[in-house]
RNA sequence: GGGCGGUUAGCUCAGUGGUAGAGCAUCGGCCUUACAAGCCGGGGGUCGCAGGUUCGAAACCUGCACCGCCCA
């Protein structure tokens, strides 16, 4: 049956995915030996959906475990979801808000089950997504942060590092976000500018002897402020320092204390001192004992403290006692002032810090065994600079503050005695209180910070803490394929959680993936509105085109710039590929024994190989292009540059082996017996080494494809389908001698020549011309036949001749190898062709002249290195023979003219 | 304030010391029996700026400018 005209995308992802899948080619088996490749998914967020860094991640990532897969590598390519605790926990609420309810009055059970339904329904939408674009996971093997063997491995963590002391709970300085009510993580702040101001306000002393003023630019947390403070060195404030100032407002009275981290250049040198709400001032009061007073409540609402201002909201409460100021005249004045404010990465509410007893986690030793295992190259980020990124944070981080007042998420397995307040960490809540045998015992309320848990992804999915098949066969993977934006988060995470529990890193490689922008090169934002839905360029273009452009477009170490033309141009490449396919298939079977109807005399049958040696120039040719390309892809794919493979795919593809070697076939292909037979196996054989080395970047075409070409390929076990078919190698030798590549790369050149010819000279295109030869000694007369017919062919000659019979009108291109002409035909206007040969004389004189400067400076001739010297002699005396050509064809043109 | 990355053709990017490249876009000619999502041909760049190293710099060094990002 006769294959369509152009290529149809969507019938071929339906017709394999779920095949491929169904006959087990993705599902890994720890019981067989052999070399080991083993990636686990970044895991994307229950709350998520689909966006291009998904898709750019996941297409690198199925590149290189199809890869890996067909080299015959046990691959395993886990997927799963993370629970992702605030995001999840807000898009709940945000749904509950709707029908107008609160997870405070429903209730922490029917909260989370509430959670646990709408994760049934929308938590694995992204990994269908996924599937979509071809991704080869073992789908099999999909897990999920809460599940009950991944969380039994958190709450082992949290137990064992709480044993070795590295766990503990303290009253501190932390993030609060006032809307999520909850401890945020250093990592969960994001820092704002902020044009703002700075308030002057007078606290007036106790002596009655005048006043201090201070400048501040949160006036409202003067409700909690236990002391003003000054440098010990500013001389203004001398003779203040130790007196007491009333609060105003308050009527608290508080001391003036002196302090060498306070900068005299801000505002009047003199500030107010929060110790429970401003981590600065909180350190301040550690260092002169001063009392912490806490002024809000978890909402950020002024609490008992704030006498008149309790039930305030921050902003109410901040315009109220601006007021009540000025109305004192303790309002000094106010200016502008740009500051850098946090907010909740998850919900922008600006973020306040409060005192507030919580559970760290100490990072330093942690820290310092990750850095070292990157340092001594247990671990490498691709591109290598990201390693500069990694060190920076681990080397100046701070406890972890991993406790979160959430109800989604791993609850803490902490557990107190309600009679006797004794604290046991256990993995089982235990039934009796080991201190005084009370039995009335509550479980920590707090859930864990999300990152905790993915921390353990590479060793919780694989069954640690028990002892698994798959744990000893996959662990540590072979590569994590990650954006930047979490390294910090979660790269950092799960190697210092991988050295603490196994004593070994959990990758060995990290490559950091480049941030996807849009075609103006800004950040793909919900609020900018320019966020791209991958779906819909795969419905648009193909996944395989998505697929390859992205790969195209992912080079090392730059933003992934997105570009509508190019998803355009890898789908026409995807349908030349298709069409391409449509010519061998059609060469392959004889026409006549072809019946109507689509019918076959004979069924399709394994072609006979063909010994090289018995190939045509052409056919040897093509094979060692494949060879090359082959070895190029291999090597950028083992150096993760998949826009490099991609290009090359591409080059090879197309302008090799469709744009040359299709047409040299046609020939041969004609002729019949031996040489027929003979182009009909190579353009089945590199066919199909070709499908396989573009598999991985395009499953869904080549899959396509490789099943009409597969029954005419004779190979022992040959694979079912192209995921589990062996990668292509290169033939052992190279099938082409150094003189028949320099042939081949005449011909061509002799074949681009002409045509460049015909179309200055005017011809048109389908146009037979004789072409003449000149200056040709070089290569000789048996490399000249060697080629002859195929530019024949492939020029559309009548005629490749040595010598002119007559020049009158001939017009002379040259080549550095020789001089190839062409008639022009009656009435042409030499013109044209003179501008063209002067254009190439100009070019030619340059390099001439560059050349013959440098051969005759001295120092160019003392210093330069032997090769180099001969090299430049050698293309100079070429470059000076063109231009003697090139002098000689302009004479003639203008005696014509 | 500290750090990282980038600046090469209209666009997106290769190119780590020796004649400036690719894809797309553009222009001209072609429906040549696989493909008009195609074929053939053409035009287009003082490699961000200034110094330096070198016989020789887009590349190496220094400084600057601009763009983007991270950390504080």
């Amino acid at each position: 049956m006769d294959l369509p005209k152009t290529f149809d995308s969507k019938a071929a992802e339906e017709r394999w995915f779920q095949l491929w899948i169904d006959l087990g080619y993705f599902t890994a088996d720890p019981s067989r030996d052999g070399k080991v490749f083993s990636i686990v998914i970044p895991p994307p967020n229950v709350t998520g959906q689909l966006h291009l860094g998904h898709a750019l991640n996941v297409s690198l990532q199925d590149i290189i475990v199809r890869t890996r897969r067909m080299q015959g590598y046990n691959t395993l390519w886990l997927p799963g979801t993370d629970h992702a605790g605030i995001a999840t926990q807000n898009a709940v609420e945000k749904d509950l808000a709707k029908e107008k309810k609160n997870r405070h009055t429903m209730g922490r059970d029917a909260f989370v089950d509430r959670v646990w339904q709408w994760r049934e329904t929308y938590g694995s939408r992204i990994l269908h997504q996924l599937r979509r674009l071809g991704a080869s996971c073992d789908w099999s093997r999909e897990r999920f942060t809460l599940d009950p063997g991944l969380s039994r491995a958190v709450t082992k963590v949290f137990v064992d590092l709480y044993n070795k002391g590295l766990i503990y709970r303290a009253k501190r300085m932390i993030n609060w976000c006032p809307r999520c009510e909850t401890a945020l993580s250093d990592l969960e702040v994001d820092h704002k500018d902020e044009k703002a101001q700075l308030w002057y306000i007078k606290y007036p002393l106790a002596d009655s002897t005048g006043a201090i003023t201070i400048a501040t630019t949160r006036p409202e947390t003067m409700l909690g402020d236990t002391a003003v403070a000054v440098n010990p060195d500013d001389e203004r404030y001398t003779a203040l320092t130790g007196k007491t100032v009333g609060l105003p407002l308050v009527g608290r009275e508080i001391k003036i204390i002196a302090d060498a981290a306070i900068d005299r250049e801000f505002g009047t040198g003199a500030l107010k001192v929060t110790p429970a709400h401003d981590p600065v001032d909180f350190e301040l009061g550690q260092r002169h004992g001063l009392e912490q007073i806490s002024i809000f409540d978890g909402s950020a609402h002024i609490n008992e403290n704030g006498g008149v201002y309790r039930g305030m909201s921050r902003e109410q409460a901040r315009k109220q006692i601006v007021k009540d100021l000025e109305a004192a005249d303790l309002l000094e004045k106010t200016e502008p002032h740009s500051h850098s404010i946090g907010v909740c990465s998850r919900c922008d509410t600006v973020v306040e810090p409060m005192l507030s007893e919580q559970w760290f986690l100490r990072m330093r030793e942690m820290a310092d065994r990750a850095i070292e295992a990157v340092r001594q190259g247990d671990t490498t980020f691709h591109p290598k600079f990201w390693e500069n990124t990694f060190f920076n944070w681990l080397e100046n981080i701070h406890d972890w503050c991993i406790s979160r007042q959430l109800w989604w998420g791993h609850r803490i397995p902490a557990y107190r005695c309600v009679r006797c307040d004794h604290l046991v960490v256990t993995m089982e809540r235990p039934q009796r209180c080991p201190e005084c045998d009370g039995s009335d015992i509550v479980q920590d309320d707090d859930v864990l910070d999300t990152w905790f848990s993915s921390g353990l992804w590479p060793l919780s999915t694989l069954g640690w803490p028990d002892d698994t098949p798959e744990l000893r066969r996959y662990y540590p993977t072979s590569l994590l394929l990650t954006g930047f934006d979490i390294i910090f988060f979660w790269v950092a995470r799960m190697m210092m959680f991988g050295l603490e529990f196994t004593g070994r890193v959990p990758f060995k490689d990290v490559y950091i993936t480049p941030l996807v922008r849009d075609e103006l090169g800004k950040k793909m934002t919900k609020s900018k509105g320019n966020v791209v839905d991958p779906l819909d360029l795969m419905e648009q273009y193909g996944a395989d085109a998505v697929r390859f452009t992205l790969a195209q477009l992912a080079a090392q170490g730059r933003d992934v710039i997105l570009s509508h033309d190019r998803f355009a141009a890898a789908r026409a490449f995807a349908n030349k590929i298709w069409n391409a396919a449509r010519f061998v298939k059609m060469n392959l079977d004889p026409p006549d024994l072809e019946l109507g109807g689509g019918l076959k005399l004979v069924a399709p049958e394994p072609l006979p190989k063909v010994e090289i040696e018995k190939l045509g120039l052409a056919e040897r040719w093509i094979l060692s292009r494949l060879d090359s390309a082959i070895r190029d892809v291999t090597r950028s794919i083992d150096a993760y540059e998949f826009n490099v493979a991609a290009m090359k795919l591409y080059q090879f593809i197309w302008h090799e082996f469709c744009d040359w070697y299709i047409e040299l076939s046609k020939e041969p292909l004609k002729a019949g017996g031996e040489r027929q037979a003979a182009a009909r196996w190579v353009l089945v054989n590199v066919f199909d080494r070709m499908l396989r080395l573009l598999h991985p970047f395009m499953p869904f075409v080549t899959e396509e494809i490789w099943q009409v070409i597969r029954p005419y390929l004779d190979e022992a076990n040959l694979a079912a389908h192209l995921p589990i078919a062996k990668y292509p190698e290169p033939l052992e030798s190279n099938p082409l001698s150094e003189a028949e590549q320099n042939a081949m790369q005449h011909c061509i050149e002799a074949t681009e020549a002409i045509n460049s010819l015909r179309s200055l000279l005017g011809w048109h295109p389908g146009q037979r011309v004789n072409a003449i030869i000149k200056r040709a000694d070089a290569i000789g007369v048996n490399e000249l036949e060697s080629w002859r017919p195929y530019a024949t062919t492939l020029a559309k000659l009548d005629s490749l001749q040595t010598s002119a019979s007559s020049g009158a009108r001939i017009v002379f291109t040259h080549l550095g190898w020789a001089d190839i002409g062409v008639e022009a035909p009656e009435g042409y206007d030499f013109e044209l062709a003179r501008q063209k040969l002067q254009k190439q004389l100009d070019e030619v004189g340059k390099h001439a002249a560059q050349h013959e400067a440098r051969l005759n400076d001295s120092r160019f001739m003392a210093k330069a290195d032997p090769e180099t010297k001969v090299e430049v002699a050698q293309r100079f005396e070429g470059l000076r023979a063109q231009r003697t050509m090139l002098h000689e064809q302009l004479r003639q043109l203008e005696e014509r003219a």
